[in-house]
RNA sequence: GCCGAGGUGGCGGAAUAGGCAGACGCGCUAGGUUCAGGACCUAGUGGCCGCAAGGUCGUGUGGGUUCAAGUCCCUCCCUCGGUACCA
């Protein structure tokens, strides 16, 4: 809990009795800061305070025990965002909460018979430690778990606003089933041979009625990012997963044969109309309701064993496009709606049911897939688009090319139109027939989110034999889970064999009734979490109109990129249902996304508990205190692409923070073992070493400032360290006592202050106490602004290149004119030598960047 | 398989608009300093040839565009993330 503020008063004597301390011991440094800063609640965020409000969002953790180096790398540099914000006088909001419910927790009871509430909150509670360890800012006070009924109530409420507005209903769906253990989630089921992860069971598909949000409405919508800010990557990956495909949905009719009468509509969507005329054959999804009916009573036998083999395939081996094609003729055709061909009808394991129609016309010639499977089962292959010229006989490969001069052929009166105008022209032909018309189709699916799971929120439905599905009453909202939970042995949800939770009367008739035992997609709990943050206690709404009005969408949202498609796109589809209800004005959840990377472990695997490949923060922040583990993560590498961890090389930010500490306290000091101490270099003067130095400052000043604003640390640390040995190599010397020193030593600071929070604080107020000033916090300060005059280039190196190869550099004065260039570069003696004698025949400037003379022959 | 990202010294990485490859750090080598070090300071450090000056090769593979390619285009290989019930 946060301590009430005005209890703690700064004395001078504290002040000074910190100066006593002269080497860098950040064990001693940091606790003290961090306790001061909570007194002070330097970090509680006012959220009425009306100045610039930032919005500062870090992906929530889900607690899966210890928090490791992981969460650091993806927590810390955000919290130095927040600071450098801060500096820049925003009123910035960075909470924290955790994401509590979840499989892993689940797992742990079935395994080791814990209640996985329990565990949670044991968890919840180290990982707060150790957060806490990190000196970072959030604000504790907005704090939400979602496992907490006052959390999770909401998802009830807001599922049945939706199932109101008729964004959510109840359909069939397979999961993976093991008749042991239940449903099964994709990491339980091992093995090439899909067996069940606790009991080893095959796995087999079951179909179950499950709770759907219509998602798929805004399928278009989602494909707009113009009103958030995505990094490239996630944006393909979105669209790529939305898929939006335009074409055409035909129907066919199923031919008359002796077991079947014909007539039957068999509806395909294409994206090539166009290739109508080289449809041979036709292909059902397995799981197509037509299947059933259409196979001969000789090929039955066959099409069941088919079936139930594609039932055990994963949708991911089902869609290689590499693996050897299978099907099975069902032994009925059907008849091609433009030249009443008849074509024989496979179920075949690609094509999938969820998919379009689940149903295709197989063009071979111009269907990779297809191509195969005709290959395969000796099917016939007709080029039907071509090239002018082209040698339209050759059918060796599916011709899949899309050019503008592409032509039809041998499809009847179209032949001879450009391919995409006969495509149009058949749909607009069928569609005045009947039997066509152009569609749309998405690869993006509605959302299930009914899990068989007891570890997280209810889903709020009580089933009547009469009423059926019945919603639980708004005012009995939350339906809480019970705290008693008994797994077992099993990896089946306990809430389906609770009696005091199950047994329910009817909310309409009161006659006796069932409770949903299906829990919510814990997707659901990490759409929204944001919004509760800004008044995680309200009592009887999920969150402050005004203060979501004020406050959001969120300035800046940072997490990993492995959840480009799922959370990402997830809680953009929620906040449009959110919006369509009216419950919020904006259309996009966050502004700006940064995705980092993840550290990986030792091991090159992910992180995780189970994998035994974590790596503790805490021995390392004792170790070398928590500034240094901030910044050693920082510097590793580009955020955005983490890594396998390794502590090599975490000496060497202890040392430049040990410099920082040197250059501020003790800048006369001279080093013993340096034969230069104490004096300047040859070529330097007074004047020249600190004109230099203050150069220096003021350029790194600036790079710095635009490392911070993209998020390049790494870069940004190593401009601080050059700064640092700049201000070590003239320590002891004239340029010491400089106010330019002085300058740089603050500059220095202010820079390393949201970095590395602790030992920037420790230095201003030494140098506060020395210059005789009041503390204030240097994370209280502006962020400092560079002398552009003194920032700007007067002289250039300029690289000299003699066919592309660097012969000579020569220092000119900037923004010299071409001409002056050349006369300066050709009377080089090393230049005359490069080209042996001849002229140049041409020279290149690269914007006065440099100079290549080109010589040819 | 498909979608996305990445591959640069012994190692992590830098090169912001096609223009000096290797910033910064680790490690290593040498020297200094210290009662001592897993402390600190100074210098050096991509490969090959060379006493040196300098030359030459060099950014996963093979090709291409260009005065100029780590960067752009094409091919292939490898690693990582996601692939709808891990979060």
């Amino acid at each position: 809990m946060p301590q009430t503020a005005g209890t703690i008063v700064v004395t001078d004597q504290e002040t000074t009795a910190r100066t006593r301390i002269d080497r860098y011991e950040p064990t001693a440094i940091e606790p003290r800061w961090q306790a001061r800063w909570a007194e002070l609640e330097l970090y509680r965020t006012d959220l009425e305070d009306t100045r610039k409000r930032y919005y500062l969002l870090t992906m929530f953790a889900y607690p899966s025990g210890d928090l490791h180096i992981g969460h650091w790398y993806i927590k810390t540099p955000t919290d130095a965002f927040a600071r450098f914000q801060r500096m820049h006088g925003n009123n910035v909001f960075l909470p924290i909460g955790f994401d509590a419910f979840g499989l892993p927790a689940e797992n742990a009871a079935i395994k080791n018979n814990v209640n996985p509430r329990d565990w949670t909150m044991k968890n919840i509670e180290n990982m707060r430690r150790q957060l806490r360890s990190m000196g970072a800012t959030f604000d504790w006070e907005s704090e939400v778990v979602t496992a907490d009924p006052d959390y999770y109530r909401w998802n009830q409420w807001f599922f049945l606003q939706f199932l109101k507005a008729g964004l959510a209903y109840r359909q069939k769906s397979p999961v993976d089933w093991c008749p042991n253990d239940g449903t099964l989630a994709r990491e339980q089921v091992e093995g090439a041979d899909r067996h069940c992860w606790r009991c080893g069971a095959k796995v087999e598909k079951r179909d179950l009625e499950q709770w759907y949000l219509r998602v798929t409405k805004y399928a278009d919508e989602l494909l707009d990012f113009s009103q958030i800010q995505f990094p490239d990557p996630i944006r393909a990956m979105q669209t790529n997963w939305i898929g939006r495909s335009e074409g055409g949905e035909i129907t066919f009719e199923t031919a008359a044969s002796a077991h079947h009468p014909g007539g039957a509509e068999l509806r395909v969507f294409t994206t090539r109309p166009d290739t109508l005329f080289g449809a041979t054959f036709m292909v059902l999804a397995p799981e197509h309701p037509l299947v059933e009916t259409l196979t001969a009573p000789d090929r039955r036998a066959e099409v069941e064993g088919y079936i139930e083999r594609a039932k055990a395939q994963t949708e991911i081996e089902r869609l290689s496009t590499d693996r050897e094609k299978t099907g099975v003729a069902i032994g009925a055709d059907a008849i091609n709606p433009v030249n009443g061909e008849r074509i024989p009808i496979f179920v075949a394991d690609y094509v999938l049911g969820g998919y379009g129609t689940g149903a295709i016309m197989a063009v071979p010639a111009h269907d990779e897939r297809d191509y195969g499977f005709a290959v395969e089962f000796g099917l016939p292959i007709r080029r039907v688009v071509a090239r002018p010229g082209e040698e339209a006989s050759d059918v060796s490969a599916a011709y899949v090319a899309h050019t503008e001069d592409e032509i039809l052929l041998n499809s009847a009166a179209y032949s001879g139109l450009p391919a995409d105008e006969g495509g149009r022209r058949i749909v607009a032909d069928l569609a005045a027939r009947g039997l066509g018309k152009a569609a749309v189709t998405y690869r993006l699916r509605d959302w299930v989110i009914s899990r068989q799971r007891y570890w997280g929120t209810p889903i709020p439905i009580i089933y009547c034999a009469t009423h059926g599905a019945v919603p639980v009453p708004e005012e009995d909202l939350p339906v809480r889970l019970p705290d008693n939970v008994d797994y077992g042995g099993s990896g089946v949800n306990p809430l389906t064999r609770d009696e005091a939770f199950l047994n329910v009367p009817c909310p309409i008739c009161g006659e006796p009734a069932r409770r949903e035992t299906d829990t919510l997609d814990t997707f659901i709990d990490s759409s929204w979490y944001w919004y509760r943050y800004l008044s995680p206690h309200l009592y009887d709404a999920p969150f402050d109109p005004d203060m979501v009005g004020s406050w959001t969408p969120v300035e800046q949202y940072t997490g990993g990129a492995e959840h480009a498609v799922m959370h990402l796109l997830y809680a953009r589809e929620w906040t449009k249902m959110m919006r369509d209800l009216g419950l919020v004005q904006q259309n996009e959840p966050w502004r700006r996304v940064f995705n980092q990377g993840q550290i990986l472990g030792m091991d090159g695997e992910r992180m995780s508990k189970s994998r035994g490949n974590t790596v503790d923060p805490d021995h390392l922040v004792a170790r070398y205190g928590a500034d240094t583990v901030r910044l050693f993560l920082m510097f590793m590498g580009p955020w955005d692409q983490g890594g396998p961890w390794t502590e090599t090389g975490i000496d060497g930010v202890h040392r430049f923070l040990r410099r920082v500490w040197t250059v501020t306290i003790d800048p006369t000091g001279v080093e013993r073992g340096d034969p230069t101490a104490g004096r300047l270099a040859q070529d330097e003067t007074e004047a020249t070493a600190t004109g230099n130095l203050r150069t220096s400052a003021h350029r790194t000043l600036r790079s710095v400032t635009a490392d911070y604003e993209q998020f390049r640390w790494n870069v940004m640390i190593a401009k601080l360290m050059e700064l640092t040995n700049l201000l070590m190599r003239h320590r002891g010397t004239v340029v010491a006592g400089s106010p330019a020193w002085d300058e740089a030593v603050r500059l220095l600071l202010l820079m390393v202050a949201p970095a590395a929070p602790h030992i920037a604080e420790e230095l201003w107020s030494r140098r506060l106490a020395a210059a005789g000033d009041e503390w204030r916090s240097i994370h209280t300060e502006r962020w400092p602004e560079w002398d552009a005059a003194l920032v700007a280039e007067r002289t250039i190196e300029l690289p000299i290149q003699v066919n592309g190869k660097l012969r000579d550099r020569v220092e000119v004065p900037a923004g010299l004119p071409p001409e002056e260039i050349e006369r300066i570069v050709l009377a080089r003696d090393k230049v005359q030598a490069a080209l042996g004698g001849r002229a140049p025949d041409k020279i290149v400037h690269a914007g006065g960047r440099l100079v290549n003379l080109v010589v040819r022959g």
